[in-house]
DNA sequence: ACACGCGCCTGATCGC
DNA sequence: TGCGATCAGGCGCGTG
């Protein structure tokens, strides 16, 4: 699941392999990886004989430029680009493929099928022309104007459990379900916590938190839980230093508490029980109220 | 405006 | 051993 980290590891791979590169001809066998132009002919077409001129990043988002668009992608859960030569056999899954007038292409894979791809003229008009996700972003979290009072304002206001807001890319870009939960962890924040709850200090923690396990994933090239390979297929190594994500049952690295899994904003969720305070106030259950889709299920 | 549930999709794993 | 059910989850969308 690429989020922040993996997908600038991403851009990295890719900015070395393929920039510079002519597109020769580009194959679409899986039309609903397509999003923009609706016709993946036109898609193809408009593509043959451009450039890869630079591949640059906003928030998960991989912007691939080639004059006169921008190839906007996103990998979601599973999608992965590698550069082969054209004689090397295909792996399955391949659903889009780029074709290079040098011999070798640039082969996109996605087990799930949930990856999109948008090819937007790199002129159209901004927001309106360009993928709602990507025009609705919130500040990258690594960039100097975003702050910790940046931070409190876009959360203090909203009743959602933190977590929900930290995954809501409109709040900061680029995070998803390990870093949230690895962030909260290490600024002592439940996951469940209203947003509104957080002082002014704590989104100051948070902030920094934040700041340094992103750092740190980019720096240890991200987060290979299941599926994730960079674009020369090479994995990461920040799974070694995950602090809660996937440890349920595991002592907790700062007290030896077990590391409880639980739900939260529909998502797996990681917490130490003792270093992240659960909210005082319990969630009061009505006699014959409707059973909640998402309640507290078995673990 | 905001909160929240669902559908998309496949493969690994679970439970009987 | 076999096989259906469940889980994994980012995002777009519909609903309240």
């Amino acid at each position: 699941m690429p989020e922040l980290p993996e997908v600038e590891n991403v851009r990295r791979s890719l900015a070395q392999m393929v920039v510079g590169k002519i597109i020769a001809s580009v194959e679409v066998r899986l039309p609903r990886i397509i999003r923009t132009p609706e016709d993946t002919q036109r898609f193809a077409a408009e593509l043959a004989g451009c450039t890869i001129t630079s591949i640059e990043r906003r928030g998960k988002y991989l912007l691939i430029q080639v004059p006169p668009y921008t190839l906007v992608s996103h990998l979601r859960m599973e999608g992965q680009y590698r550069l082969a030569d054209e004689t090397e056999p295909e792996q399955p899954h391949t659903h889009v493929v780029f074709h290079f007038t040098d011999g070798t292409a640039l082969r996109y894979r996605d087990v799930r099928q949930f990856g999109t791809m948008d090819l937007i003229p790199r002129e159209a008009p901004w927001p309106e022309a360009w993928p709602q996700g990507l025009a609705a972003l919130g500040p990258e979290p690594l960039d100097a104007d975003f702050t910790p009072a940046d931070l409190y304002q876009r959360i203090h206001r909203r009743s959602a459990p933190i977590k929900a807001v930290l995954l809501d890319q409109t709040t900061v870009a680029g995070l998803g379900n390990i870093y949230v939960d690895e962030a909260l962890f290490a600024a002592g924040i439940h996951p469940e916590r209203p947003a509104s709850q957080i002082t002014r200090k704590q989104a100051s923690v948070l902030h920094a938190q934040i700041q340094d396990v992103l750092r740190r994933a980019i720096d240890a090239g991200g987060s290979s839980i299941k599926t994730y390979v960079n674009g020369y297929g090479r994995h990461g190594g920040f799974q070694m230093e995950l602090a809660v994500y996937g440890r349920a049952g595991e002592p907790c690295r700062v007290c030896g508490t077990a590391i409880e899994k639980l739900r939260v904003a529909g998502r797996g969720t990681h917490v130490c029980p003792r270093c992240q305070t659960r909210p005082r106030q319990q969630r009061a259950v009505k006699p014959g109220a409707p059973v909640r889709h998402t309640g507290g299920g078995a673990s």
